[in-house]
RNA sequence: CGGGGCGUGGCGUAGUCUGGUAGCGCACUUGACUGGGGGUCAAGAGGUCGCCGGUUCGAAUCCGGCCGCCCCGACCA
């Protein structure tokens, strides 16, 4: 390709509204062009990338027994209807209507439809396992796109999806996504760390994220440093331990506490440990008021709590949601909660599994401007649900297995990262929704057994060059780059420049290589920094300079030095250098 | 949806507080010089100041409404 030609052009300033190093280089490569909030157009250069990205994928998931199909992006409501998504996922749909006013979603993601698929062809434990995967947009309405391409609301997505006879067959697909998918990471030169993950709504066993670690990524995990223990913030364990519980509970006993709204204030008026309080947080889930006990220094993880109460919907409690539910912000106890509320439904209340281990907490009064000393978990008061659910934070003490039976109890890390895929065991939801069933070797109808793996491909393409970029441009991996080669000409207006130029692209073209040829008539500087900008692996130059001395000048782009090397042969020398 | 910020040629921005002919840098066009890290000079082209309404002799600027985009939080590849 000649850079006179191509279609896109670099930027010599950076966008004002590129923050992460990611978004900035595709907007200054000219890679890619916003066309609204997480809706991007691609161009060739970033397209070329793309398709490399997607042949990795293709050849790991081929190689793991994958058959490649296309599925349609637009799915009638009904086929939604049937599993229940459209109720679970439809903040984040998008929906419209025909003319004939039939109702459409265009499809966030794909296992109804392959379930659809699955039940036309597939009715024996002899047609099983079956891994078929396709790799195509879909369309989600985010709540808020992010970070260029980390988070859009139209992407590409690699989408796998096997069916087993049983959950062993299950075990066996799982293992080899996430086998391919260590590859494919390690081929795209990203360093991923699988961290457990949530597994949602749908009750599957366990599932893991393959998370690049960076600042500006948007999902927390936890890391062990010794154990190697990682997993997603969301469902990270970690050991508690009561702070405490060495004395004697002691009487309760009210005590005025004006103007102390938050623990931390509460906590140093009386000259105590936040660990000596307990903290109260009120939710909505699914609409009914949920009070929330957990020890002052902690923190309540939604996820686990989603998980306790067994609902979809649950948030923070607005101010007006907190007035109308009666509870007394800044002094709200568990101690006689339902008594003193004039509501007539109870108030689930649920509580930390720590707290009852726990003596003498300071604790709200349910009355303005008090509290109460020395609350007792049993004596005083009971939550209808106990259980985890506090989140992990830095220092938390790992809680995976460690030597003999005990547990680990290293400080662990707190770090952000980008979720790059998932590889998930959904079991037999969707089967037993949806009617996926076959025929076992005694003639018994079975549900099949599901898993889904999924890669964002633009997101991917972000971390890419998030992981492998300097100060001044891209360093694409070799199996990534647009182009292996680029050429550069420097004052192609000399003709004895120009003519060695256009051999030897024609040269390099010929032999099967990919190059990118700048013909232009710009400044050394210019194309020098061009070229770093765009990341091509390999920079061969050919100036009045080079051609004085018979010879070339080849770059790596990962490294400082150059080297001159003789016209003659120099084909087979830049073949010998990419393959290296 | 809550909180914060922004909207002025393709990109980055000044001007807005205090109303009075829309400015600068980059990129672009033409010519000359230059020639190994965004070079110099000269001459040009390009703007409904996000949209609608209001106030005013006069609005990028003041007022009201709407739209869009970015960032931080609740969801996910």
């Amino acid at each position: 390709m000649r850079m006179s030609q191509l279609f896109g052009k670099t930027l010599r300033q950076d966008p004002a509204e590129a923050e992460t190093p990611s978004h900035r280089l595709l907007l200054r490569a000219g890679l890619v062009h916003q066309i609204a909030a997480g809706v991007y157009a691609f161009l060739p250069l970033a397209w070329r990338a793309l398709h490399n990205v997607e042949r990795i994928i293709r050849e790991e998931m081929d190689a793991a027994g994958g058959q490649e199909l296309m599925l349609p992006a637009i799915h009638p409501i009904e086929i939604w209807q049937a599993s229940g998504r459209d109720q679970t996922m439809k903040d984040i749909l998008f929906r419209f209507s025909d003319k004939r006013n039939r109702e459409f979603v265009l499809g966030p993601t794909h296992e109804e439809v392959i379930v659809e698929l699955f039940k036309r062809n597939v009715h024996s434990y002899r047609d099983l396992p079956l891994l078929v995967y396709q790799i195509q947009q879909k369309f989600r309405d985010e709540p808020r796109p992010r970070g260029g391409l980390i988070r859009l609301r139209q992407f590409t997505m690699k989408d796998l999806y096997s069916f087993d006879t049983d959950f062993e067959g299950l075990d066996v697909s799982y293992r080899k996504m996430y086998e391919a998918y260590t590859r494919i990471f390690d081929r795209c030169g990203i360093p991923t760390v699988p961290a457990l993950a949530d597994s949602g709504a749908m009750g599957g066993r366990d599932t893991h994220e393959f998370i690049y670690l960076t600042e500006y990524g948007e999902d927390t995990c936890l890391l062990c440093p010794k154990c190697g223990y990682a997993a997603n913030a969301e469902v990270a364990a970690f050991v508690k331990e009561p702070a405490h519980n060495a004395e004697e509970p002691k009487p309760i006993e009210e005590i005025p506490t004006p103007g102390l709204y938050t623990i931390q204030s509460l906590a140093d008026h009386l000259g105590l440990p936040t660990s000596k309080t307990c903290k109260a947080v009120f939710y909505s889930a699914d609409g009914e008021p949920v009070f929330v006990a957990i020890r002052g220094d902690m923190d309540v993880n939604e996820s686990k709590l989603r998980h306790a109460l067994g609902t979809t919907d649950l948030h923070y409690m607005s101010e007006d949601e907190v007035a109308a539910a009666g509870f007394v912000p800044g002094s709200a106890g568990a101690v006689g909660l339902n008594e003193r509320l004039p509501a007539a439904p109870r108030v689930r209340i649920i509580a930390d599994d720590l707290l009852p281990e726990e003596v003498n907490l300071v604790a709200g009064a349910n009355k303005p401007d008090a509290h109460l000393l020395n609350v007792n978990y049993s004596r005083d008061w009971e939550a209808d649900t106990v259980a985890d659910i506090a989140l992990a934070g830095e220092g938390s003490l790992c809680a995976a297995p460690g030597h003999g039976e005990s547990q680990c109890r290293t400080p662990m890390d707190l770090r952000r990262g980008i979720e790059m895929g998932q590889v998930f065991k959904l079991g037999t939801f969707y089967a037993e929704k949806l009617g996926a069933t076959y025929l076992d070797a005694e003639g018994k109808q079975r549900p099949a057994v599901m898993g889904s793996y999924g890669i964002g491909t633009e997101r991917l393409l972000a971390a890419i060059i998030e992981a492998n970029h300097d100060e001044r441009g891209i360093i694409w991996p070799t199996e990534i780059a647009p182009f292996q080669v680029h050429l550069v000409a420097l004052q192609p207006e000399r003709e004895e420049v120009r003519s060695a130029a256009e051999e030897l692209y024609d040269n390099l073209q010929s032999n099967g290589l990919a190059v990118l040829y700048d013909d232009r008539e710009e400044t050394t500087g210019v194309k020098f920094n061009d070229a770093d900008l765009l990341g091509t692996p390999l920079r061969v130059t050919v100036s009045p300079r080079t051609l004085e001395k018979g010879s070339l000048e080849v770059k790596r782009r990962s490294e400082k030095e150059s080297e001159l090397v003789p016209l003659d042969g120099a084909l087979s020398l830049i073949e010998a250098a990419i393959s290296r």
